[in-house]
RNA sequence: AGGGCCGUAGCCCAACAGGUAGAGGCGCAGAGCUUAGGACUCUGACAGUGCGGGUUCGAAUCCCGUCGGCCCUACCA
């Protein structure tokens, strides 16, 4: 099937790709989808935003989904009247350019500028109402120079700083990754197993905020995706326990571990401490010393793939020194091991194997002591082998004996709080963000090594900091340090401050910050004083809605509403959340399967869009189901969309034909009107509620009324004919624009369809003057009435009984109940 | 190992707050139109909601268990 030809009668053709060529220029000429900055615009303001692509190559079917989602919001709020922002730009730094460019012995730029050019083509030709006078691109030295400000904000409130740590390398990639970048202990980029390596980078200090990421959630439920909270949430990790001090012998300074037990301290019978961590170096008595160093040599040889195996049997090492526990004064073993987390809590636990399966396995391995202070009513765990972590009641506890665990928890503190070695504390499982990459296509750090005054920020007024312009091709293999080190020039520089000679940071961010604040930037895109006018996203902010992928559930959400947290304590944006309400929508698949070159189950858009259109492409993947649900593209059907798009073109060319705008649609045919009445009510609930699948159904279901009015009713030439094709053209242009604006033509308007023609349903014509009421005995269904929409509970329940059907089935049982919901159903309970 | 989401006709999906299981599409069968095919118009058949319990007058919907699929976290004290 093609979209193009066919015999019918010109004027009922759809021609998909002429179709596409006249709206592309007409929209490009009317410019129909710009914001308006006009203050005495007093339409509603409307933020709705799409995640930006990244450069790679063309657009492919996943954009054509997003996009699509999008634009049906956007569009919606369009036909509404409102005042739409609705931008579009580039996410364009990042390794891919990096790659082609030493591929191609090319400038990363070359390659990155020219795929935005082909995308945006593509976009235009998909019909999205994008607003094109605000696009960005982060690779602008425009743009990242205010990377390179916030940094530098950051910077100074100290939630940006540099410090030596066993971070996260990609030994392909070369560069070190962040925490949430690592999948499995693998680059989630090109899957490489990642390694451990101590190196001095710099962090954002995120944990600062964790307890308002999670806390400000609360602004968010019911308005993102429930797992989407839930990543997060789990990502975060609150934990609520206490910090307990023990002293340690030999060692002037009380250790302190973290535990979410604190319950369980009578039941701590050795002590361990992350064998990475300096503490263990320290504690490690002269004659332990080289059992210490075999063991820690050999557990730095581990990947974290193996580390983490909780298959694997536990190690460690003895330290030769003993913890002395400080509610009971016993004496307990310091050991070293690797299941223990150098960066989480204070580096050290107690060990409470009764209570605690990583520990009971350890004191097993090596023979420690188990001893039970909560009575669960299980086994022994020195026999079972099972710990046991649930609810009970202490034992072996001096002062907590016969507390329940949940009463003996805030006791324990209170004990230890009065004796000064311990508190309640909150330990959180997010990290700092490791934002330094040894890579040449991002945003340079602004700060200037000094020998003498350290880590100098560059001046603002000296920003940006460009990237070097002569490095190309080879220049920019990883070779493990930043490509920018190579560069002589670039790197050498006088000290701001002292006037020395001093040297760059090599390193580049983490593009994750350029996504950061994109959002921000689209209010005012061409400002050169300020990242943003604080004044204009005042009047944007926050996004009413936001769409993208759930694979960006943590990361690129995270860190944005991180961002935005600072900015707000920095009085530069006045909200706290950035987007307001979340939509991800699912994969478009094949053969149940993710499409893959290896797999060769790829499906390209752009030959899509050839054979069947935009419309009908558009149209498939918003129609396909739920718009989270993946989308399998072998179960759904372009050519089927098409065709419905020709039935709905057929429609509103033969109304248009017909008739003349403005016919009072009154004088029409009742039963239509209503089913156009029906539809209009019933489509603006679907998109309300974001069903737009259900949505499409229901045009569906009017261009099928509208069909048989014009064949076997009161003929084309009817006004509620013409009712119904405007309507079929104003809800279909959210989802297919093209047919809907030469449907909208040739019913006789000269404007585009897409602004400000959403109707509302009179309501005269949706009530039913009858409903169909079940009558059930016994719940089963017996009868069904044709009966008044208001008729009252006793009016019916006496129609009920009085059928003669109903009689039947009652028989001579006797009636113990009747169930009366007016007017949809009765149930009559026989005994 | 823990946590979450989802199982409805051959297939994709609907079913407002528990109230007739079916809106829409694909596919299939048939009819009209047609030289024929396609396109177009119309008609029809097909499930009792993965499985087992429970609550209820009434369960796809709520609760418990179980099986299957997907996702998240994973030695985080």
């Amino acid at each position: 099937m093609t979209a193009v030809n066919g015999d019918q009668v010109a004027s009922d053709s759809y021609d998909a790709r002429a179709l596409q060529d006249k709206w592309q220029a007409r929209w490009a000429k009317e410019d129909p989808f710009t914001a308006s900055e006009d203050p005495a615009d007093d339409r509603p303001r409307r933020y709705v935003l799409d995640m930006f692509p990244y450069p790679s190559g063309d657009l492919h079917m996943g954009h054509a989904e997003a996009f699509a989602m999008g634009d049906v919001v956007a569009r919606y709020r369009f036909q509404l009247g409102e005042n739409v922002l609705h931008p579009i730009g580039w996410d364009s730094f990042g390794l891919p350019a990096e790659n082609a460019a030493i591929q191609r012995d090319s400038h990363p730029a070359e390659w990155t500028y020219a795929n935005i050019e082909t995308q945006a083509e593509s976009f235009k030709r998909y019909g999205v109402s994008l607003d094109w006078s605000r696009r960005l691109h982060t690779s602008d030295p425009e743009y990242y120079r205010w990377n390179q400000w916030l940094f530098l904000r950051f910077f100074e409130r100290g939630l940006a700083y540099r410090r030596h740590g066993l971070v996260n390398w990609c030994p392909k990639d070369q560069t070190v990754l962040a925490n949430e970048q690592v999948v499995q202990g693998r680059c989630e980029r090109c899957d490489t197993e990642v390694v451990r390596r101590s190196l001095n980078q710099w962090y954002f200090k995120i944990t600062e905020y964790a307890d308002r990421l999670l806390d400000d959630m609360a602004q968010l439920e019911g308005k993102w995706p429930e797992r989407v909270l839930l990543m997060q949430r789990n990502w975060i990790g609150r934990s609520d326990g206490a910090d307990v001090e023990f002293t340690v012998e030999g060692r002037g300074e009380p250790v302190t571990v973290f535990t979410t037990r604190p319950d369980t301290l009578y039941g701590a019978t050795f002590f361990v401490v992350a064998a990475d961590a300096e503490l263990a170096d320290e504690l490690c008595a002269p004659e332990q010393r080289e059992e210490f160093e075999a063991y820690r040599a050999q557990a730095a040889k581990l990947t974290d793939i193996e580390r983490q195996s909780t298959e694997r049997v536990k190690t460690g090492a003895f330290l030769g020194r003993y913890a002395i526990n400080p509610v009971n004064g016993e004496r307990i073993p310091v050991w070293a091991a690797d299941y223990v987390l150098a960066e989480y809590g204070h580096g050290a636990i107690m060990a409470v194997p009764a209570h605690d399966q990583r520990d009971l396995d350890f004191a097993l391995k090596f023979e420690l002591p188990v001893r039970e202070v909560v009575d669960t009513g299980e086994g022994d765990p020195a026999e079972t082998g099972i710990a046991t972590a649930g609810e009970g009641t202490l034992i072996n506890s001096g002062p907590l004996n016969g507390l329940a665990k949940s009463d003996a928890i805030p006791r324990i503190i209170e004990i230890l709080e009065e004796r000064g070695t311990g508190k309640s504390a909150v330990n959180f499982r997010l990290r700092d963000w490791l934002l330094s990459r040894q890579r040449f296509w991002g945003t340079p750090i602004p700060i200037i090594h000094c020998p003498d005054c350290g880590e100098v920020a560059v001046p603002d007024d000296q920003l940006p900091v460009k990237l070097p312009e002569n490095l190309k091709g080879a220049d920019l293999a990883p070779k493990g340090t930043s490509p920018l080190a190579a560069a002589g020039d670039w790197v050498n520089v006088d000290c701001p401050k002292c006037g020395a000679a001093a040297k760059r940071d090599t390193d580049t961010m983490d593009t994750f910050v350029d996504s950061s604040w994109y959002y921000l930037r689209y209010c005012s895109p061409n400002l050169d004083t300020a990242p943003f006018d604080t004044e204009k996203v005042r009047a944007w902010g926050p996004i009413d809605q936001y769409v993208g992928g759930v694979e960006h559930a943590i990361l690129h959400l995270l860190y944005s509403r991180f961002f935005t947290k600072v900015l707000h304590d920095m009085g530069m944006v006045d909200f706290t959340e950035p987007f307001t309400r979340l939509l991800n929508q699912g994969q478009v698949i094949n053969q149940g399967k993710a499409m893959s070159k290896s797999l060769g189950n790829g499906v390209d858009l752009g030959d899509e869009i050839d054979k069947y259109g935009v419309d009908a492409v558009r149209l498939t993947v918003v129609f396909a189901g739920p718009p989270e649900e993946d989308i399998d593209w072998a179960d759904v059907s372009p050519a089927a969309s098409l065709k419905f798009i020709n039935r709905a073109f057929r429609v509103m060319a033969q109304a248009g034909a017909a008739s003349e705008p403005g016919a009072d649609p009154s004088t029409g045919d009742l039963a239509l009107r209503k089913a156009t009445h029906q539809t209009i009510d019933k489509v603006t609930a679907a998109v309300e509620a974001y069903r737009f699948n259900v949505a499409i159904a229901r045009i569906m279901e009017l261009v099928t009324a509208a069909r048989k009015a014009i064949d076997s009713g009161p003929g084309a030439a009817d006004p509620a004919v013409r009712e119904a094709a405007e309507t079929i053209a104003i809800t279909l242009s959210l989802f297919a624009p093209y047919v809907a604006e030469e449907g909208w033509e040739r019913l006789g308007h000269t404007g585009s369809v897409a602004i400000g023609n959403w109707r509302t349903a009179d309501p005269a014509l949706l009530v039913q003057e009858s409903v169909t009421c079940v009558v059930q005995v016994a719940s089963k269904v017996r009868d069904k009435l044709e009966v008044s929409p208001d008729i009252s509970e006793e009016e019916l329940e006496r129609l009920a009984l009085a059928s003669e059907k109903v009689q039947g089935f009652i028989g001579g049982k006797t009636i113990r109940k009747v169930v009366v919901r007016a007017p949809k159903l009765v149930n009559i309970v026989v005994g």
